[in-house]
DNA sequence: TCCCTATAAGTAGCAATGCTATGTATAGCT
DNA sequence: AGCTATACATAGCATTGCTACTTATAGGGA
């Protein structure tokens, strides 16, 4: 897959797999391969920096605990996270209708 | 519209539109802005460049001329740009069953 | 024992690309 | 004369995902 068209959905994404359910950087890059049939198979130097970026906007939060021995950081939504999910869903819904739209040349559906 | 959702997903929405029939750079805009129900404003600092990438990439060929006192250039897409637009179709089914499934925490559908 | 793989987190620096701001120019309307 | 729409163009910026690399533990196989 080009890697730019990730560009601006990737926060959206990693919102989404983390109200599932908590999860740490690892599980998160797992969930992302398995709920796009393989298709989202991120490098550590994606995601880690992400969740970073996100947490910086208040949008998750994370604690540390070790699990056979292995130390996780484990990320969680706050409520702006929540708020912020609802309009990233909001927002790809009518992204990706116009695109679609575009792509196949039909016209814009005139009434809503 | 956050800007970065847009980010290589472009390309494929000026090889759309100069699929639908050859066109100018302005007229692009109108297209694109038209096409998605006034959700792709974009800028010319945006398409110009792009176009020329296009271009530079061999997917589109320009020519000029003038209409009514003003410098047209006019591009319309090559052999290569319809086979990448084909591809972009393509991508783009994948790319958005993706997204959606994971952002309403659904399963990737086992079965194609 | 030693090596390899999977798991787990992290960063520095790069590359791509859309946007802001700005510049040039013509047509037409008031 | 001035304003708006049309039309093209570019320099430099900001964002963001990726490459390459580092560190570390657990566990299986040779």
């Amino acid at each position: 897959m080009r890697a730019e068209v990730l560009k601006g959905h990737l926060d959206g994404l990693l919102l989404a797999v983390l109200d599932d359910e908590p999860r740490h950087g690892y599980a998160v890059i797992e969930a992302l391969r398995a709920g796009s049939g393989g298709q989202f198979d991120l490098p550590t130097g994606t995601v880690y920096p992400a969740l970073r970026r996100l947490e910086a906007a208040g949008l998750i939060r994370s604690g540390w605990s070790v699990v056979t021995g292995r130390r996780r950081r484990t990320y969680r939504l706050t409520d702006a996270g929540r708020r912020a999910l609802a309009e990233q869903r909001s927002a790809w819904e009518d992204f990706s209708a116009a695109v679609s739209a575009l792509l196949q040349g039909q016209p814009w559906p005139a009434a809503t």
